[in-house]
RNA sequence: GGUCCGUUCGUCUAGCCAGGUCAGGACGCCAGGUUUUCAUCCUGGUAACACGGGUUCAAAUCCCGUACGGACUACCA
């Protein structure tokens, strides 16, 4: 192992919008790349013409930055080793093919995908699997069977090709993946894959192992799907006489119930997001609800999906990105599939709701209360967001926990007046409103101090008056402290629900 | 089918590499406490080494096998 500059990319597909599996291995390699001081790359990796979608690599783009994760390189930033779009690196990938017929270790077929089919079909209703390698190799239309003549004549007739590796015999391809050790496979296993395409266009294989060269990338940090083709990626290495990067393999995000890893299925059935953003696809206008859009904090977010198959070794789970990477370490992620748990998501932004303060959370609020057609003073809406924050999971949950602060109750819940408006009531509460009307130091200390002493004097029951007076108050039996509630609102307010409500409820028989 | 990877409370996980703590923490759930409601909070509880062999004085930890799960098996990434 070289002990060249740490420098890591992530490498999407612009195919849709980003899993969270996705943004997961992006903030594994974002992670890692900062704790040892090293580069983070974005490269698109788009030599699929056909699944081009649009919008997709924009939206890519779009949940990192709302993620937080910056890279030092790629599409959007530019770099000494661009173009960072593999589609604008089409001219380089083709002289690396033919390096690699040249010296023998790939070569020109010529097979149609047609004919390749229906070879496997045949294969499968005899039981057997087909496989272009060393055993089947001579028998197929290639560069290795064909005379030169043969070949060059085909090549000039622009008949359709394409170069595939030419796997080598009795191999056994030993690999070091730094979660999961030694990996050893015999060659004889794999097969001989295509490496360049027909359309002009190289395959992943071999547009990943040349660019990773090219961008002097020293650590591959990928999803665990990737791990059956590192044998190839190897060789290929070996082939181009090219020093190999390290590899670590990632574990998947396992669904929350049942088998398998977690599909966009499972966020519609079980009503939670798998993608950052939301996502509409041009193409059937299906969406796709969104973390941001669901009304998760980032840092959460982030700070949720870190934890998912990683630890730092003790007992913190509420990081910072900073921190995160600072405790960072590839050895602490996990071998097996992590279920992803939607519950604790939750609680991962309940968690940073409290940690926000109150005039940033007072900001993002402000938008749903105008929503219900209310203008509220943001330094109001600061200190009614300070008392009701731990009650809600989300800022979108607050108006529920505290419309009662921006006007006053238009109904009063049944259940609560059936439970808590007593005969008695109607008396207590009109002297307390005489109470309260002769106060001038409206504060909750001092309000609470003079009605429980009046309570006192009288001998009412707390959980009688109180749960009445918060009826009046608020309209259910809901909310945080009564006299913080009336001390923000204020004793005029206060005195107006008084008689509102003493007038609505009337007197109980 | 083949190849490879994996398996600790319901879930995320520590412990495994350098065998020897009542297998620790968190989420959830349950109970109790605080409280004027609800929530928070505090205390306690629930609950796991997939199975079977082997090595060893001693195995969650090392080895083998079985089962189960997963990924891959395209001119997709």
């Amino acid at each position: 192992m070289s002990n060249r500059e740490i420098r890591v990319r992530f490498a999407p597909s612009p195919t849709g919008p980003l899993h969270i599996g996705g943004v997961r291995t992006a903030l594994y390699n974002y992670l890692f790349a900062k704790k040892q001081g090293g580069k983070f790359i974005l490269r698109i990796e788009d030599t699929d013409q056909t699944r081009f979608v649009a919008g997709a690599e924009d939206y890519i783009i779009e949940a990192f930055r709302w993620c937080g994760i910056q890279f030092d390189e790629g599409v959007t930033k530019g770099g000494d080793f661009g173009p960072y779009k593999q589609s604008e690196r089409k001219a380089i990938y083709r002289q690396y093919a033919e390096q690699l017929i040249t010296s023998g270790q790939a070569y020109y077929a010529f097979d149609t995908a047609e004919e390749l089919t229906a070879l496997r079909k045949k294969y499968e209703a005899g039981k057997k699997t087909f496989t272009y390698n060393a055993a089947e190799r001579k028998q197929l239309k290639n560069s290795l069977v064909l005379s030169e003549a043969e070949t060059q004549k085909l090549l000039e007739t622009n008949t359709p090709f394409v170069v595939r590796f030419k796997m080598p015999e009795d191999r056994i391809v030993r690999m070091d993946d730094l979660i999961r050790g030694e990996v050893t496979v015999h060659s004889n296993v794999l097969d001989d894959k295509v490496l360049f395409k027909s359309d002009g266009m190289p395959t992943y294989h071999l547009a990943n192992i040349v660019d990773d060269h090219l961008m002097k990338i020293s650590h591959v940090i990928r999803g665990e799907e990737w791990l059956p083709s590192l044998p190839l990626h190897i060789l290929l290495y070996e082939a181009f006489g090219w020093e190999a990067p390290q590899f670590a393999h990632l574990p998947l995000l396992l669904k929350p119930d049942g088998k398998g890893k977690l599909s966009k299925r499972d966020g519609d059935r079980m009503g939670f997001p798998v993608f950052p953003l939301q996502w509409t696809d041009p193409k059937t206008g299906e969406t796709s609800r969104g973390y941001r859009e669901d009304g998760y904090f980032p840092d959460a977010f982030i700070n949720m999906l870190a934890l998912l198959g990683w630890n730092p070794g003790d007992e913190r789970e509420i990081f910072s990105l900073e921190e995160m990477a600072e405790a960072f370490s590839i050895d602490r992620v996990g071998k097996s599939g992590s279920r992803f748990d939607p519950e604790k998501a939750k609680w991962f932004n309940h968690q940073y709701m409290l940690k926000t303060d109150n005039k940033e959370l007072a900001g993002l609020f402000l938008p749903f209360i105008e929503k219900e057609g209310v203008m509220a003073d943001i330094g109001y809406v600061e200190k009614v967001v300070g008392l009701v924050k731990e009650r809600a999971h989300f800022v979108h949950e607050l108006w529920e926990q505290s419309d009662f602060f921006f006007r006053a109750p238009a109904s009063y819940d049944a259940k609560a007046v059936k439970k808590r408006w007593k005969q008695d009531s109607y008396n207590q509460m009109s002297a307390l409103k005489v109470l309260l009307a002769g106060i001038d130091n409206f504060s909750s200390e001092n309000t609470e101090a003079i009605v429980k002493k009046w309570m006192e004097e009288n001998e009412y029951g707390m959980g009688v008056v109180l749960n009445a007076f918060r009826l009046l108050i608020v309209g259910a039996l809901k909310g945080p402290h009564l006299f913080d509630i009336i001390a923000l609102i204020g004793r005029e307010e206060t005195l107006r629900r008084l008689e509102t409500g003493l007038h609505e409820l009337g007197r109980k028989e």
